[in-house]
DNA sequence: CTACATTTGTGACAGAATTCACAAACAGGG
DNA sequence: CCCTGTTTGTGAATTCTGTCACAAATGTAG
């Protein structure tokens, strides 16, 4: 559930005298009803109290618990490429937990590069980085080409999620969740919608 | 529909000697079933021929046309960050009829310098050259507390479109498609998945 | 202690999306 | 020209998701 994401997010930087929050008030932030916030909450346990709604330290909490990052996860970056800098210095993910302790990318050029205070790898060393570091994740920001190899490496050497950049559908076991973002089908997306507006 | 754009995916790269393919083909490609396939498809009318499957070049023009991707669309970018940055030249973009014709950013330090034949402009800029050259789409890849505004101006000045970054929910009226992308998100969907496989 | 005003948790319902199953269309071969 | 093997297009059945409505729980005020 995504949307769980999404009430954490309102919850942040929001804050009431009397520390409470109603499922209706969170569902004006993100584009729900009171009642699917309900659902949603109660789905994974009953907190909030009837007559008064969810203490926001305390939803915190939970949904942090449930969404898994109560804790720190360790990530390594494949590919250094924009995207790759990009993600790399991310300040949210560190904020939210998701540490970067190792890049790679196959070009000489880059190898033992410095960024912050990691060196860019070779992909030669990939296996035996995610078993030193205990690599729990990993970025995949690749050509397309590479992105099944390294995936494939990656959950071989013993990661346990990938995020995919690279545009094709990475063939994994399937205890091995992946999540996908392909930024060309986004804007498809919405020019589809623009287009799909204009013949009604 | 998003699997359209999975579909024509599926579609580049791909050729059979008669040129033509049949919905169980594309439904291997693409996690769907056959069946899936054909309603997506049938839903907007009835090319294909029984017995014989989907010309290839023709299912393309038509899925093309449908995603609103048989022209150019004028787009401009919002925020010269790392994100943007990555974004700017991102030549699958550029591919697919998507180009970039305007960078904006606040900081004076960004403001002036040239990227590829664009220079950076500042943001009081915005609407003339949303009218000017005609944009339709803008990418706004700028800090929460500033995305809003933006927006706001970008479809005043006669945008159609929004790719946001941003976390937060942009309030734009109706008419304007609004895709969000948020990195943070896919990285706990992914911590999500798997600390509920382990509580199975 | 008793109304009363809230707000949750949840069973019943409605609507959407997906899958199933099969008739209709087509090509090829005899 | 008919029979066979495919593969689409689509109504029917099913499953999934979201909405509604209301009883149960809680605090407050009198």
């Amino acid at each position: 559930m995504r949307r769980l994401s999404h009430y954490l997010r309102s919850l942040e930087g929001f804050e009431r005298p009397d520390g409470t929050v109603s499922s209706e008030e969170l569902a004006a932030r993100g584009q729900t009803t009171a009642a699917q916030v309900r659902k949603d909450l109660s789905h994974f346990g009953s907190f909030g109290k009837r007559g008064l709604g969810y203490q926001v330290d305390e939803l915190r909490g939970r949904l942090r618990e449930i969404l898994g990052i109560d804790r720190a996860w360790r990530v390594a970056l494949v590919g250094a490429g924009r995207i790759g800098l990009a993600l790399f210095d991310y300040p949210a993910f560190r904020a939210r937990g998701y540490e970067c302790v190792a890049i790679f990318d196959s070009d000489p050029e880059k190898i033992g590069t410095v960024w912050g205070d990691l060196t860019v790898r070779p992909p030669s060393e990939l296996e035996d980085v995610v078993r030193e570091l205990a690599v729990e994740l990993v970025i995949i920001a690749v050509p397309a080409e590479a992105a099944q190899e390294m995936a494939g490496r990656a959950v071989d050497a013993g990661v346990k999620g990938i995020l995919n950049f690279a545009p094709i559908r990475l063939n994994v076991p399937p205890r091995v969740p992946v999540e996908d973002v392909n930024l060309v089908m986004e804007l498809e997306a919405l020019s589809f919608s623009i287009s799909q507006a204009g013949r009604e």
